[in-house]
DNA sequence: CCTCTTTCTTGTCCTAGTTCAATGTTTCCG
DNA sequence: CGGAAACATTGAACTAGGACAAGAAAGAGG
């Protein structure tokens, strides 16, 4: 149950055996179904979850009910709106399984006693938030600056797995462009 | 000279007044002209630069010499390619000063021994960046979310001071649409 | 195995925003 | 002060991608 994460621990944080078992301890075990809405808009995050296994989107609606998917997260991920989560503000997205999942949770006082047991966490969750926000400024950059084709070329080479487990649709709205035109991209990209 | 940056460290951190002492004692001040390039596309970052005072814009330029502009920064901002300046590897953004600018840097050594120093400060270190995160993703759903008028009221509202201190096509491409563009859509809320 | 729902495709028409080019306006610096 | 850059505006022609509609495929769950 805790192999997946540990394996992640000792990669990326410098725990000693105790510090690995508290950090154990401390997490919540929890199995989702499928298509479970786990932050709703409005809501406050009170959760800092590692993939153990499935699937996840985190998304944004705008009142015309226009969906942008912000991320799609698999194994080894750790999912979160950090902003809700650190300052307990509601939240203005929505995160939703879309496979069933096994989820490692922190709370945001298991993650601050995690802290104070083993400070050079903090350390592993800056760089973890540093390499997220570091890849968006560069997803911005091709957003603004790419044709959709360029951008689902460039997405299925970065993402080759999510394809086969997420609706293409999905896929869409993270690119920014709608489900219709990401459908003739394909067609056309097929033709070659 | 340290006046600005203990303001925002007292805010930001809890630091003793030997810390901050060792603090100011680590940062290299620098004054440096308008429209110099601080960090070239290629270059390692070796700076995270705190804005005494001045403007300074960060930016992509695609292949074809499109230009994105990822962000503005003004009086109280740090600036840097995290991402580079973290690992040590090249940038593939600029940044460059829009004024004569005041600065008060960071080597990766100076912010090594800073950390060690104080580790409180991995905290706010990390909330900087989880708050820039944040801001970030709220950008990304705006840019493909919203029209450009939209976007344009959103960032004078957001940033009501920026348009009178820096050129307009810079916005443009802040916002990811054309110079042209943003001019017609400005005439157009004139016309109101 | 069948049915209901979700997803994907294809076509037509339409528009927000681009590109290019020309002109006007500032700014800045020698 | 004057002239060259840099910056901003405007218009005309064009295009990438959107919206809508309707049908085809494909799951998934009883």
């Amino acid at each position: 149950m805790f192999d997946r994460i540990n394996t992640y621990l000792i990669r990326h944080a410098n725990l000693t055996v105790e510090e690995l078992a508290y950090f154990n301890s401390v997490l919540q075990f929890k199995s989702v179904p499928k298509k479970t809405i786990l932050l709703h808009e409005g809501e406050v995050c009170n959760f800092e979850a590692f993939i153990n296994k499935g699937c996840i989107r985190m998304y944004y609606i705008d009142e015309n009910g226009f969906e942008v998917t912000l991320q799609f997260a698999i194994e080894d991920w750790w999912v979160s709106d950090i902003a809700s989560f650190h300052d307990q503000k509601p939240s203005n997205m929505f995160i939703e399984t879309l496979e069933e999942c096994e989820l490692l949770i922190l709370s945001p006082q298991t993650k601050e006693s995690l802290l104070s047991h083993a400070p050079q966490l903090e350390r592993m969750f800056r760089i973890l938030v540093q390499r997220n926000l570091s890849s968006l400024q560069g997803r911005l950059f091709k957003t603004i600056a790419t044709s959709a084709q360029d951008k689902y070329l460039d997405f299925i080479k970065r993402y080759p797995t999510i394809p086969q487990r997420v609706p293409q649709h999905y896929i869409a709205s993270y690119l920014g462009i709608s489900a219709e035109f990401l459908s003739k991209v394909r067609t056309k990209l097929a033709k070659k």
